[in-house]
DNA sequence: ACTGACTCTAAGATGGCTCACAGCAATCTC
DNA sequence: GAGATTGCTGTGAGCCATCTTAGAGTCAGT
C-alpha cells in the first residue's frame, strides 16, 4: 500500500508509553523510532526527517516546547502532537494548536491517539489521500466534525459512545473481543472490568438500532462484538 | 511457502503445556523451540529470531509482560500470544491485544491455540497469503467475522460448535476419532466422555444437512468422523 | 453551589450453552 | 435373525455470558 511508510518519531522518557506507542504504530504500518530524552530527539528528527513527532512536554532534560523551538528554528517544521499530563495542560498548552500541532492529555486511548495521528497528516500533508468520512453500511461519521449521520439522521454521541462506535467501524466485519475493545477505546490505565464494554455497547444500540434497518452491532457469543455492514455475496 | 518453516518459540514452565505445545505446532508444520523461564526466552528469542511466541504469563523468574518488553527495548517486536490462567485474566489483561499481540486463557484447546496463531501471523506477516477464508464444499468460513456460510446462506454457531465444525473442515476429507476431535477441540483437561462428541456433531447436522445437497459430516463406523467435501475433479 | 452530562459499577433478569443421560436406531457378529 | 455394540438425538439441569437499568461519583458550565 504505502511506498514510503510514514515515519514517526516517539519522544517520551516513560518506557512504557514509548513501548506502547511504538508497538501500535509499528502495527498500524508507521514506521517508527523512539527516543527518551529532548537532546536525542532533536538529533533524531534532524537526521530521521519524520513526517509527525509525538512529544511528550515533560522530559528530562528540557521541556517538548523547547525541543519544539529548537527545531523550528533550524528550519524543521515538522508537525507535533504533544503528549501531556491532565494537570499541567490548561496554562501551558494556549498556542500549541497553532500550525499542524495538537495535543492529548495521558491518559489516553490508542483509538484516539491513532486517530488524532491521522488528522494530523490529513492537515499537514496535502497529497494524502484519505478523507476524514469514515462511512459503513447506514452510518457515516465525519471525523473533523464529530458528527454521526445514520441514515442521514444527526445522532449525539458522548465521547466515550463516539470512540467506541469509531472502533468498530474502522474494523467492520471483523469480530473484536472485549479486550481488544478496552485495550483500544479505553485509557490505557483503566482499571475497571470488561462489564463496561457491555454497558456501552447497549447505549450504541439503543441509540442506532431505531434508526437502522437491521443491528449494526452483533454479539458473537463467547467471542465479542462486531459492526457488521451490508456485505455482498460472493 | 514452506521453503523456510515459520519458527514458534514456546515460553512455559509446566512441561506438560510445554510438551503439548511443541507436538501440536510441529506437526502442524512449525519450527519450535522451548523453554522453560523468562531469561532463557530472552535469549532464544534473540538468538532464534522467531515469528510469534506463545508467552506463559506467570513464569517463576519474571512476568511474561517483563520479557516482552526486554525483547521490545532490545528492538525485537516478534507478536506474542500471551498465556494465562482464567483467574488472573480479569485484572491484569489490559494492554494484551495491543500491536499484533493477543492472549489466550488457560485451559485452552489445541484447534483455538492454532486457530489464533494463523490469525496473528496473517495481521503481522503480510506477505502471508492464507486468508481468513476456509471453504471446503459447499460450507465456507471467515475467521475474522466468525461467520459461516452454507450454500451462501449465513447460519449461527455456538462456540463450540464453531469450533468442531472449523476442526472438521480444516481436516476434510480424513477420518478424525473422537479422540483426536476432543484432544483437538475441547480444553486440554475436559474431563468428560466421548459422548459429547457425538451430541455435538448432531447438533452440526442439525443446522447443516437441511441446506447441503448431500450429508457432510459422514461417521465412519467404528473409526469416526469425517468432513465430506465433493470434489469431483481432482 | 446548582444543574446536567457523562462515566463507571453493580445487580437482577434473561436466555443460550454445555454436558450428562437415557432410550431408540443402526449396524455388526455369530 | 438375535443379541451385542455403536451411534443418534431429545430432555433437562446447571452454569455462564450478556443485556439492561438504576444509581453513585465526578466534572464542566452556568
Amino acid at each position: 500500500m504505502a511506498n514510503e511508510p510514514i515515519k514517526v518519531l516517539v519522544v517520551d522518557d516513560e518506557p512504557n508509553i514509548r513501548d506502547l506507542l511504538t508497538t501500535s504504530l509499528r502495527f498500524n504500518g508507521y514506521s517508527v523510532y523512539a527516543v527518551g530524552n529532548g537532546n536525542d530527539a532533536v538529533v533524531a528528527a534532524e537526521k530521521g526527517k519524520p513526517d509527525i513527532i509525538l512529544l511528550d512536554v515533560m522530559l528530562p532534560d528540557q521541556s517538548g516546547f523547547a525541543v519544539t523551538k529548537k527545531l523550528r528554528s533550524m528550519g524543521i517544521d515538522v508537525p507535533v502532537l504533544f503528549l501531556t499530563a491532565r494537570d499541567e495542560t490548561e496554562d501551558k498548552v494556549t498556542g500549541l494548536t497553532v500550525g499542524g500541532d495538537d495535543y492529548m492529555t495521558k491518559p489516553f486511548s490508542l483509538d484516539e491517539i491513532m486517530a488524532r495521528i491521522s488528522a494530523i497528516l490529513r492537515r499537514t500533508q496535502k497529497i494524502e489521500t484519505s478523507d476524514s468520512l469514515i462511512e459503513v453500511g447506514e452510518i457515516s461519521m465525519n471525523e473533523d466534525a464529530h458528527d454521526v449521520f445514520v441514515n442521514g439522521q444527526l445522532v449525539e454521541f458522548s465521547p466515550t459512545e463516539y470512540k467506541l462506535l469509531r472502533f468498530l467501524m474502522s474494523n467492520a466485519n471483523r469480530v473484536l473481543t472485549k479486550s481488544q475493545i478496552l485495550d483500544h477505546v479505553w485509557e490505557y490505565d483503566f482499571g475497571g472490568e470488561m462489564g463496561i464494554v457491555e454497558s456501552y455497547v447497549s447505549y450504541l444500540r439503543k441509540k442506532l438500532d431505531p434508526l437502522t434497518s437491521e443491528p449494526v452491532i452483533v454479539t458473537k457469543r463467547g467471542v465479542g462484538y462486531m459492526y457488521k455492514s451490508t456485505k455482498k455475496e460472493k
